[in-house]
DNA sequence: GTTGATCTGGAGCGACCGCTACAGAATCCA
DNA sequence: TGGATTCTGTAGCGGTCGCTCCAGATCAAC
């Protein structure tokens, strides 16, 4: 064919994500990405176009690096309600971390309101999200580790509320008894706890 | 003294601080915020200073008029877990009637990860919020509105929590129903409703 | 009316923005 | 080896950025 790329696109682009994903959107520039790539300005055009186009792959890498191989792995891994509660804990363990934050919510708050596409990208992953938590939720209640008598789908979007909220607590206020406590309550909306083997103590 | 200026101070905050509060901090130009005031750009220098320094202004200005207000109205005119509802309740109707979101919550996002200054700003008004949704949930439990078991500290944690996932959710998945379940399921957890004059439609 | 202080807006500073033209370097197929 | 084709970096495009200078306008005090 012709000459190949002397880098790899996948390290390229999760490096140009960590500088949208800790600086935001415009106030990272295409000459930033590219020092963090390790590429001149004229060779990140040539990849990934415009800076736009840049940042919507950074969206669906984050995505899929993290949502979704996050929300795939507890759902296989863990009975549904221990899989929630994975869930809101690495939440807060990651919040707690670094300040980052959440791209998809950074995207959210900065890209959305003024570009139709990210937002529908937006809306899109949440309801994924929002899915995940509402099939859990059902599952739980069928194994009798969420009650049975909390409507699925308002406490599917409560979790999702939780988690952005989180996300911009973790930016703007990140204390780790503020998070915990924001999780473990929102979490109480399940009901008791599953008490294992032994017989349940429901009121 | 000397010559007066030809506008009025609080009018032009107002306009610079909707403009911010559309576009973000990074992608909002000085002439933008010239214009949306009615001022060359040199004006805006000689009233406000540095952009930044707008900015801190247009926050301040944002908390005393929006969310300061809101706390001491319900306050003073409702009580604490009527309060509560009705802070929930108006920030779904806002956040339905346009996609602006919360200032705070933007900044969050946006400036405070960048600028230790206005990060705790940040933090003390959220802190604020904390505590108004905290003193609601004690002065609940005192009257009967809120259940005496619930732990007011991680309750009032949740709300937080809940409201800033809401402004987000505002911006990038504003849905009613979304916005409402998540409100109540999150009001769930201050227990069984009260049961004031009005006849109650509990479960 | 004069003085003195403040406000106003046009012009412009250097720097950076997103983006691209172009020439050379590197690889493939023949 | 010789195109053909793609990548890469330099240089630079027009435009906008935050910010400032400065001359003129406009007021209060005298």
């Amino acid at each position: 064919m012709a000459r190949p790329r002397a880098f790899d696109e996948g390290t390229a682009l999760e490096a140009a994500m960590q500088r949208f994903w800790a600086d935001g959107y415009a106030a990272t520039s295409v000459r930033d990405l590219g020092a963090a790539m390790g590429l001149s300005q004229a060779s990140v055009y040539n990849a990934f176009g415009a800076k736009r186009a840049l940042f919507t792959r950074c969206l669906d890498h984050y995505l899929d690096a993290n949502m979704r191989a996050r929300i795939a792995r507890l759902e296989t891994t863990l009975p549904p309600r221990q899989a929630i509660e994975a869930f809101l804990h690495e939440i807060v363990e990651r919040s707690l971390e670094s300040r980052l934050g959440c791209l998809l919510a950074n995207a959210a708050l900065e890209v959305a309101p003024h570009d139709a596409d990210i937002a529908d990208v937006v809306a899109e992953r949440m309801a994924e999200l929002e899915g995940f938590f509402r099939r859990s939720v059902v599952a739980g209640q069928r194994d009798g580790s969420v009650s049975g008598t909390v409507d699925p789908i308002a406490t599917a979007q409560l979790l999702l509320t939780t988690v952005m909220g989180l996300r911009v607590l973790a930016r703007g206020y990140p204390q780790r008894s503020l998070l915990e406590g924001a999780a473990r309550q929102a979490l109480s909306v399940l009901g008791a706890p599953p008490t294992t083997t032994t017989p349940g103590n429901a009121p």
